[in-house]
DNA sequence: CATGAATGAGTGTTCATTCAT
DNA sequence: TATGAATGAACACTCATTCAT
């Protein structure tokens, strides 16, 4: 069996319910592969069994057909996906600007370390359907939204921060940086003559330069200090 | 014939090389729609000749091919999606930050009044190949950032701008909040309780709120004053 | 377009609403000829489409789907099923022995000539599935029970018929009996030493046995006479 | 061990050569089932695993193939449908026709109480292949025919049945008949009227009506009586 | 210029069977 | 003996494209 802890292990994880194979984990990596490149249509259940080194006919032994396997994609990082808000929000020696800090931190490093299954919610997000990935994104987005208006909260009565933070738009940059530079990310090591430099290093400069742009300007948008 | 110049007057056109006739504008149309709403492979061509009215020979017959019929709806819409910089370059009586104002109205404007095209964009993006379409959207991001890289030049030479400006990173921001927007702008309707806003007047909306949070921000960025 | 009239002038026709084309009446025998031999799941697309000489994919353009492939059949069939006996019903003339005796001969008639549909019925009649297929049987069975009913109830009158009759259990036999010979003709053959008899001269041995077979038992079923 | 003579002790049973497991017996008879309502290709190995409540590899590791499963339907079935008929030859005490009645009444208590097998060989009597299957079918019916015409030569022998009998035609009206009774059972409900009537009470229906008018029509068919 | 018909390759899925244990 | 996992072939069907007119 797979060590999900183990495998996977640069970001805090919360263990799955479902406990998946090694061959099960294979495909659903290689289903996640497949989908961030190609899209859910783009990429054929031959070419997934073909990554994932399997049997085309075991991708619906294991998981009853393509959907239900985009489903397991989503459930094996869903799980993993809830931010460190909930530990934030307990923290009460932690100043709230820094709260934000980490939480910033926080996301750039979950999009940068899991930037196949971002790039299919980017993707599920637009697609006009009301099917349980749907509902699923839908309530992740909630799930965080809500934690992060009661940290914001929390600095505004203590007057570390403004009072009018419009928390949606806000998050919506956030969001939206971090997702615009994982997209076009070939885009920007071409315009920064940085087309060699190896993906982990290149990884951590997106991620320090990520950090440094979003503090700065979320310093700017939450507090009055300059 | 379809007259270009007036069906999308609300922007400056620049005429396309291609002429297309009003049938051929109809596929085009019908394909961006539902390019837009289920991906590339999502649409069928028969979907699109379906939602067009026309014959599903006419597309291959029109275009070539489904990849054709693609690279047709970039043509059409990137030779209007090169922003108002040129113009705003040569205006030397409005002030740098006003001028970057102006930029982010019109970014924001063109994503929202083009959220099909957009939406494609962000799809076609990710996808790991080396396409026509690929180029073309690299060519028009390279054009873009270059105009405006000339633009703060100009506002940090009169000292309006502060010296250290990422405007890759900038730019990031910019193109990623609107995005991020038009991506979610379900969840936000929800998240707002605005579900049963009417579409022209939720895009009103959207408008203001990014208008306002962009100029915002983007003045923090920029400059030194509060 | 293909001569409906004249390719099956040997029972008397009536026309059907839907009008089929030549390639599709071919879909349509190649589909009734393996659908009779290996039942529906039995015969694949492949084997019908390969039986017709026509490209698989002209199955679904054609018909949608195997299923309705399966309807078309018996909508063509059922449509020229409808026995003689409205017209028997208005005949004054015929004594209701004789018209009995018709009757026998035309479902022999209808049964030999169009075997392979009723190897079909025989087979669909035990499938316990609620199709469309399934209630088109039993419509086209109800109809022709109940004229029957009427005709029997005719000599009833008249005193040429015996009083307790058990129509249903009657037709039965009909049925049965006819239905039996074509499934195990083979057998009867070769018990017969039959084998190697031409097709049509066989047809019309059993045409004639069965016509002197039932006449002989339905006048004792029937009447008091000897 | 599964006890065959126990487990179906109302009709004579004659011991067949193999011996099944209880597990074997489970599969033979879920197999009888689902090929009796979907017919052979319709019903998966899967399905009939289900059924049995076994492992699906059971069915090839203990019959071989799904073809041979078959055969073991038949096998176990045909070794206990060999009729009456050797030892009512032998009785002398009992008249021709009186012969003929209990030889009909056990042809509809074999068919009624074993309606799955009987819908299964109606079908494989149709499929037009030299399998083992056709020709263990082919056998049955000679030797049965073979023992009803012994019988029917006795009859006419000591001058209490007609000389011009055709045993065939007379077994295929018998075959027939309840055959076609059991196929068409839930019409004939529906036209008399017995939908809801439990299905061992209608077993008992159709065994007394069919006996009966069997018994009529033989009795005219095979004597000079009234 | 336009289109219904046709094609062959491809889709996701299920099949009966076999393998490894 | 027994079974979950695995396999390759086949399944019905849809695809983008081309053909004949």
């Amino acid at each position: 069996m797979f060590n999900f802890k183990q495998a996977f292990n640069f970001v805090p994880v919360i263990d799955s319910e479902t406990e998946y194979s090694d061959k099960q984990i294979a495909i659903i990596m290689a289903a996640e592969k497949l989908f961030a490149i190609k899209g859910f249509d783009g990429a054929s259940v031959r070419d997934i069994a073909h990554e994932a080194d399997i049997n085309v006919a075991m991708i619906s032994y294991y998981f009853g057909s393509k959907e239900k396997l985009m489903e397991a994609v989503f459930e094996m990082r869903t799980i993993k996906m809830r931010l460190k808000v909930e530990t934030l929000l307990q923290n009460t020696s932690l100043p709230p600007l820094q709260k934000v800090y980490v939480l910033i931190d926080d996301y750039v490093d979950k999009f940068i370390h899991q930037q196949e299954f971002h790039k299919i919610m980017i993707r599920e997000q637009m697609i006009e359907k009301d099917t349980l990935i749907a509902r699923l994104i839908h309530q992740l987005k909630k799930r965080n939204l809500e934690s992060i208006k009661t940290l914001i909260d929390a600095g505004q009565k203590c007057g570390d921060f403004k009072a009018d933070i419009d928390v949606v738009l806000m998050m919506t940059t956030l969001v939206g940086t971090v997702s615009q530079m994982i997209t076009s990310q070939h885009f920007y090591r071409s315009v920064n003559q940085l087309e060699y430099m190896a993906e982990i290093e290149f990884q951590q400069h997106m991620r320090k330069k990520l950090s440094i742009h979003l503090r700065n300007m979320f310093k700017k948008l939450l507090t009055n200090e300059n």
